[in-house]
DNA sequence: TCTTTGATTGAACTTTCATTCAATATTTTA
DNA sequence: TAAAATATTGAATGAAAGTTCAATCAAAGA
């Protein structure tokens, strides 16, 4: 029986096949966690490959083995962020409680997180220097107008549902939505520019501005 | 009495001392407009002195003679956006308005500008992009460091106000103007790099959000 | 142990700019 | 009109950075 010592220290029975491929997608993980570090507080341009590789403790050339370019990198990172965050909030629409319980329940879970997860708040620093930009490769920019008008589109119905019920403030939906997500999506690039002592708001801050208050007890 | 034919087409008496003086000012706003439009879209980095020197329609050298470097004029007018904005606050807290007023003036007046200045949108951008980045030179980062938490304290002290007076929403006064500031700028953002149909929202759904329903009849 | 495969390195190659500069054109002054 | 000053051009320069590659190292299979 053979025993492999493992740079992670994991010591296994051989079964190279898979464990070739689990420890390259290992390798990449790293480097796109390093990338979306440094994309995301310099973006695309300002990013040098020696950053990333420094930063991972490789040598340049070896990022090379695991992406094609560097935009490589940035298109896939931006491809995943878009991607959960609109099955997260595909999740929220299917969730079965009613509209403004589902807008009051994101509001608290996307504070906390934005509190919490220092890598949630890069994620939005990167998308929003992605959708900001027309600097990009075609195949991003494909991407982006593919993807990112999800979460407005499906918050909107949300709130469009709600105001059937009466229990959701008035005015178009969409541009509601809109607000919600610049709202959310600036606390979150605050935070990330600024680790200190920021003041977040309170979570009833913001759902008094979306959800009518009798509609708003403390639960 | 010697005429001069200049280059826009106004003839006028020789007075070159002057006159020097203000075309030179007049080919350095061709260039910050140019920059404007190229920073706001594509970031420091990615943006080309050809690019500017394209658009505005000279030798690539020629800006040069305007401008010591390409950071100097994204410098310039990060500065020049920055202090617009924070006398245009401060000047907004001294309007002889109670709070409320002042906060639904500035609603109005912002989205406004918002729905008919793509220049504000623009410069919007910019100040997102300048202010999101630390791959910026020094001394710009000092700039921004130093000046872009005036709008935030400013209107956090009108909100403090009018919670006095209860005619603003309950809540941290920083929180409520981080929120305030966000949706305002993720609003010019949202338009800048979508100008086709944009439904942005009506001012009493942000005045709803701050100020009192009572103290918010139309006027 | 020997071979093969994949990981890793770091230097070399190449391209892309920002910036400089010598030359030319234009305007102003005398 | 001639000299001086200023504006303008476009090519040359040089540095920076993305990408490639030949060589080395490490691990796995036979």
């Amino acid at each position: 029986m053979k025993v492999q010592s493992k740079k992670d220290g994991v010591s296994s029975v051989a079964r190279s096949q898979e464990q070739n491929e689990k420890m390259r997608l290992e390798r990449k993980e790293q480097i796109m966690a390093a990338a979306l570090r440094e994309f995301s507080a310099k973006g695309l341009y300002a990013t040098k490959i020696k950053d990333i590789a420094e930063y991972v403790g490789m040598a340049q050339g070896l990022i090379y083995h695991y992406f094609k370019s560097k935009e490589d990198i940035f298109t896939e990172l931006v491809t995943d962020a878009l991607d959960k965050m609109n099955d997260a909030v595909i999740e929220l629409g299917k969730m079965p409680l009613p509209p403004h319980e589902k807008i009051k329940a994101a509001i608290k879970q996307l504070l906390y997180t934005i509190e919490t997860s220092e890598r949630f708040n890069q994620t939005c620093c990167l998308i929003n220097q992605a959708a900001n930009s027309t600097a990009l490769p075609a195949n991003i920019k494909e991407v982006i107008d593919q993807k990112r008008d999800v979460p407005y589109r499906e918050l909107a119905k949300i709130i469009a549902a709600g105001q059937q019920e009466g229990t959701v403030v008035a005015g178009d939906p969409q541009a509601l939505a809109l607000v919600f997500w610049t709202s959310i999506n600036g606390l979150a690039i605050y935070k990330a520019t600024r680790q200190n002592n920021v003041t977040l708001p309170d979570a009833g801050i913001l759902i008094n501005m979306f959800v009518k208050e009798q509609n708003n007890g403390k639960n």
